[in-house]
DNA sequence: CAGTATCCCCCCGGATACTG
DNA sequence: CAGTATCCGGGGGGATACTG
């Protein structure tokens, strides 16, 4: 699958859009991988949980960016919040049937680096030896 | 595969470390998911690159950053670094093979993304109804 | 060509306090 | 309980200049 480094528009989308800066698929991206949405999303895979609950699972993240990314996944459609007009609050977070196959593949990458992860020191320790 | 609140380490290992702040794995993973470390591992997908190069197929990026994810990637073993020494000089970067394994998963996700994008903001849009 | 060095800004993200 | 509001420091990351 080589492409020129000139590619065409055609070329250039059917790769992925991703590399023309300030396209939307990029925001999603940021969103889906940033260190606290991978751990939300993988999180979310055992099933439906509160907030404080989330909060406990997620080790180290703040209120504010538990908040701020769930809003996020929840605007990207991958998140469903569920609130009830009770007191004390009940508010409870799922994935979509979207959120779903991302929260797939980001397992995916997510459990593989930990497979790897002693191959991946050793290989790097290797090259420094070669170089 | 529930898991309890309070889950034992064996099952936080089992579930991933992931879990736990500052292990090792996180820091791969920041490298990995990093906005520049998914489109240069995905760039290097269709083969060898050099410097320059690199920088163009990924769009945006400064020599500053693209230097520094490099060594990053190189560093956890997944990108290959080849420099001849040469007037003028000229560098080949690669995925090694981890790197071929850590790229496909990355791939993965981002073609999803790309495909699933209308979706996302068709359910987005779909959830605010609803609600 | 393939970087490093330096400067500097912005904003991510933590801590704390407050509210419905 | 489930957030928001505010403050603020560190570092991610861009621009520019320089070097082997």
């Amino acid at each position: 699958m080589k492409t020129h480094p000139h590619a065409t528009l055609a070329e250039k989308l059917r790769r992925g859009d991703l590399f023309a800066p300030g396209c939307p698929s990029r925001e999603v991206m940021k969103h889906v991988t940033s260190s606290w949405g991978v751990l939300i999303l993988i999180a979310l895979r055992d099933g439906t949980l509160r907030f404080s609950e989330l909060r406990q699972r997620v080790n180290g993240v703040s209120e504010r960016m538990l908040s701020q990314t769930l809003k996020w996944l929840e605007g990207d459609g991958l998140v469903l919040r569920r609130a009830y007009p009770v007191v004390p609050p009940h508010t409870e977070y799922s994935l979509t049937p979207l959120g779903e196959e991302a929260a797939e593949r980001v397992a995916n990458l997510a459990e593989w680096i930990e497979e790897r992860l002693p191959a991946m020191l050793a290989t790097a320790e290797q090259d420094r030896i070669e170089a």
